[in-house]
Formats: C-alpha cells, sequence, structure tokens
DNA sequence: CTTTGTGCAAATTCTTTGCACCAAA
DNA sequence: TTTGGTGCAAAGAATTTGCACAAAG
C-alpha cells in the first residue's frame, strides 16, 4: 500500500501521532469514500496488515474522530459508518443496498423531501450537536 | 393516565391495533417531547402499569417506527431516541446533558454551523434515507 | 377456538475495557 | 528507561429472538 502525503500531514494536522497503522487505516478512509464500517475497514486492510487487530481498528478511528480529523456517521442504524472527508456535505442511505451516498450542501439546500436526481428520497433527518446555554455555561466557568 | 382520543387514532391512522401497552407508550410519545429513549420511556411508564415489559416496549417501537406512527433518531450515538412529533422538523442534541431540542423547518433553514439562540452548534449532520436507482428499480419490477 | 399481544430468558451483536507485551524515542 | 501503540480476551450494553402463556374477539 502507497501511503500518500496527504495522509500523513493529516494525521499530524489534527495532532495525532502517524504510526503504520494509523496511516494505513486514514489512508483508506482518504482513499475510499465508501463511508465504511469499522469491520469492513478491518477486513479490507487485515490481509495487507496481518497483525492489524480488531481493537487498534477501533481505538484508532475513537481517536482520528476524536481529534476531528475524520467524521463518524449513524445514518446507518446497526453500525458506525466513517467518512475522510471531512468538508461540508451531506448523506443519503439506500435503504436496500446500505450504500451511502455524499451530498454536497448545493444539493442539501436543492434536496426536497421526495427525490433527487437518481435518488428517492423517503426520510430526512437533520441533527445538530454542540452545547445548549445551560451546560455551555458550565464549561466557561 | 389519561389517554387522549388523538392517541388512539393516530394508531388506529397507522394501522396498529391499539392495545393497552401501545396507547399508552403512544400516549407517552406524544405528550412528552423529550425524544426518550427505550430506557426512559420503560422506566417511566412502568410504575403505572406494573405489567409492561422492555421487550414490549421494543416491540411496540417498532412497530410504531415500521408503521410511521413515531420517528426513531439516531442523533444519540449510545441509544435510540423516540419522537411522537413526526412533522418535518430539526434537532439539536447537547453534548454534555444529551437533552435534545426540535428545531422548526424555518430554524434549520436558517441554523448555520456556529450557533442559534441558546445553542452552540459544533456538528451538523444531514441524512437523507430512501431508495437509490439500481434499488429502486428492483422494487419496481 | 384462533389470532396476536405479551413477557421471560437466552442469544446476538457491537463496542469498550483491562492488562500485558512490544516498539520507538 | 519511559512513553505510548498494540492485541487478546473478557466484559458490557443495547437490542433481537424463541418460545410459551395469556388475552381478546
Amino acid at each position: 500500500m502507497n501511503i500518500e502525503k496527504e495522509t500523513k500531514e493529516r494525521l499530524l494536522n489534527y495532532g495525532i501521532k502517524p504510526s503504520l497503522h494509523r496511516m494505513a487505516i486514514m489512508d483508506y478512509l482518504i482513499k475510499y469514500k465508501t463511508h465504511p464500517t469499522v469491520d469492513t475497514i478491518y477486513n479490507d486492510l487485515s490481509p495487507s496488515i496481518p497483525t492489524l487487530s480488531k481493537t487498534t481498528v477501533y481505538n484508532t478511528l475513537k481517536i482520528l474522530t476524536d481529534q476531528g480529523a475524520i467524521l463518524s456517521l449513524n445514518i446507518d442504524e446497526k453500525n458506525v459508518r466513517y467518512d475522510g472527508d471531512i468538508s461540508n456535505h451531506g448523506h443519503f442511505r439506500c435503504k436496500i443496498c446500505d450504500n451511502v451516498y455524499d451530498f454536497t450542501p448545493e444539493e442539501v439546500f436543492a434536496l426536497n423531501i421526495k427525490s433527487h436526481g437518481d435518488f428517492q428520497v423517503t426520510e430526512c433527518h437533520v441533527y445538530y450537536k454542540g452545547y445548549c446555554k445551560a451546560c455551555n455555561g458550565k464549561i466557561s466557568l
């Protein structure tokens, strides 16, 4: 596997020590925009990295998301999905094949509840996260 | 507990037989707009309905969501939240207190990534669900 | 009767944790 | 050395499933 320069830089930019395993996982998420699950990442990488354990995949994904180097998606009720694309964009999951597709902010803006191009939309969830007034006050103390 | 007319009608409208337990759960979700978890619903209802089991809460919530009588939210990574309000609206979860608040469509429209009134927003997820072209074709066959 | 709602307990699945080992600075 | 990355196995937690009983029409 060729680790891209971009990959190592991403880790360093987010204050994460670039071990070989971490770079492999980060690289995978930058290259493959399939919003994979933990299992998919592990299964795809372990043949070429026999020493890789699923615990390390969990550990690494936790660090990457905590530091903001990747996104974790809860669009799939069963498994957490991960996204190496941290730019502002929306997602669509097909309820049958479970594939997750990206939408640009412009597409999100234009996307009503009915349909959009090749996608028939039946549900739309908008989830904001952050700090409410009461709790934000506690932080500032 | 007073079961509202609205509650029974909601079940009937969505083709769900209105048993006492189902009405109690539906009623709870219509009355309390707190986006409760399975556990919260069970804990709040079981004192007044001693025969209620958590399995029934799970069963009922599954039927209600499958039939579209309620919404299930994946805004909380740990537990599924349920919402008796099936109108078009967005949600905000405080990362500290875990409370979930509603946003109207207008507020969602206006809500940028920074902040909105009492809420400091650090993340925004837009999740569409439905059928992609390939899978939708299969359905139509 | 016959259907189906309900409840218990076991099973399943995803994720986290504790701890020991190992590698790099 | 000392820090911290890694892996195994066990634990934990949320949810689902199998099956038997009970309730309603």
